[in-house]
DNA sequence: ACTTGACCTTCCAGTAGGTGGAAGCCTTAT
DNA sequence: ATAAGGCTTCCACCTACTGGAAGGTCAAGT
């Protein structure tokens, strides 16, 4: 399979998978003109870790994630772990989001969107601190 | 003020006071030994740029918020567009990492977590495409 | 045989938004 | 005098790709 067959099977994009390659996911045999060949395993690999960035697993986790699925005696328990630490990370990012929208949205209501310059939203960016606090600006 | 002084009132880094010098934030005076020198109102510009980027603000979007901000004829139709626009890219990231988590979190739940080798999140990666549609591996 | 267009190759640069570190000057206190 | 801490610049690195240039290859059509 040349690297255009292999992009389809997978849904990643050529330049991706050749990323890829350059770290070390996949090593394609080369044919005579220089382009890749890959195997069914590569377009399975790729496909697979297609899936896992797809879920929001790092590069990283995509490494550990591939090592144990190539691995017939792995403890299930070491995947679980990852996915549980990224399962955590998204939880994290969820709640930041949320505040973020909260407060957001909070302002967006306040604000008059008309012709005129008053604004709540910039007020707040004026007069609060990153946490929310406010800041003493009597000084 | 120096550096550190702003650094602590902004609460930002110096190391990104640099940097938000660079790409042309703020514009502090130099002293005679090369010191930057800021003024109230370059620290008052960096709360409000630390403010901006804690509520996820994009720098291009703190670029025109803080143009809006020194404009005094402004509409705040204009920021709040703005607003509304960040409010629904939070919206979409949102709704992508929460449907993630749930993907994430039953495959966690199915898991059995021992030292056997079976594994349905190894099987969910290895099995379907990127956006969970199960492939055809039979060929 | 020749051309066209779709592939493929490598390599370099850029994205967002900083962060880390080295090498070296300045200031202040002891 | 010296040591600590603050300041300077510059360069590299981070994540995970993506875009584009310059050029080789292949299959189809004329």
């Amino acid at each position: 399979m040349n690297i255009g067959d292999v992009a389809t099977l997978s849904g990643l994009p050529a330049k991706t998978i050749r990323y890829y390659e350059d770290i070390g996911f996949v090593k394609p045999l080369r044919s005579q003109n220089g382009y890749r060949i890959f195997r069914e395993s590569d377009a399975h690999k790729l496909a697979f870790l297609g899936r896992a960035r797809a879920l929001g697993f790092s590069i990283e986790d995509c490494r550990n994630l591939l090592a144990l699925y190539e691995d017939e005696r792995r403890a299930s328990a070491e995947v679980k772990d990852i996915a549980g630490q990224h399962l955590k990370r998204i939880d994290r990012k969820i709640a930041e989001l949320v505040e973020m929208r909260a407060t957001l949205a909070h302002l967006f209501e306040a604000c008059a969107g008309d012709h005129r310059p008053d604004c709540p939203i910039l007020a707040d960016l004026a007069t609060k601190g990153p946490d929310g606090e406010v800041l003493d600006r009597t000084g």
